[in-house]
DNA sequence: GCCAACGTTGGC
DNA sequence: GCCAACGTTGGC
């Protein structure tokens, strides 16, 4: 059982998108960094993430989802409408994955980026680290608990 | 809109 | 394999 955090940008697709899709899932396609990809791969069902909300007015952790299904290829990336278009990938060779996620909770309030700069216990944290720009990072299970703390849950 | 930081690309 | 150029991310 390992944890994650997933950012994205609430203008594209936010938690309340989530929360209103069909069964509240979605296969979190459109990664294009290698890194970030690998993390996706090492994702097991029923690892939990935290949703977090970048490049917006007031980013930070919104709420949590659930690993559905493990890393399987993206699709979108052979897709020449999709803006996340690969012209490297196909579907014999796909080179890069997805999984699903489930909805789990959405916080009552943000667990803001500056409460989480302010809280010693998360000095470490992966997301916090200079010029982090990973879209997918790991959580300790430590980090886990603090912020779930900080939400209130 | 600005800028720092980073990943990727491509010339050599 | 090096490294400069470029594009992107993301906070402010």
């Amino acid at each position: 059982m390992a944890y994650w955090l997933f950012k994205s940008e609430p203008a594209s697709f936010s938690i309340d998108d989530l929360a209103a899709r069909p069964g509240q899932t979605e296969h979190w396609d459109g990664v294009r960094n290698f890194q970030a990809r690998n993390y996706m791969r090492a994702m097991a069902p029923g690892d939990l993430a935290f949703f977090y909300h970048s490049s917006c007015a007031v980013p930070g952790v919104v709420g949590e989802v659930e690993i559905g299904r493990a890393a399987y290829p993206d699709f979108t990336a052979w897709d020449p409408q999709n803006p996340h278009y690969d012209p490297r990938a196909s579907a014999s060779r796909p080179i890069w994955s997805m999984v699903d996620v489930v909805l789990r909770a959405r916080y009552p309030r943000i667990v803001t980026l500056t409460e989480l700069k302010a809280c010693p216990a998360l000095a470490g944290m992966r997301l916090l680290a200079r010029g982090n720009r990973l879209s997918v990072l790991p959580v300790s299970a430590e980090e886990w608990s603090v912020i779930c703390g900080l939400a209130g849950r």
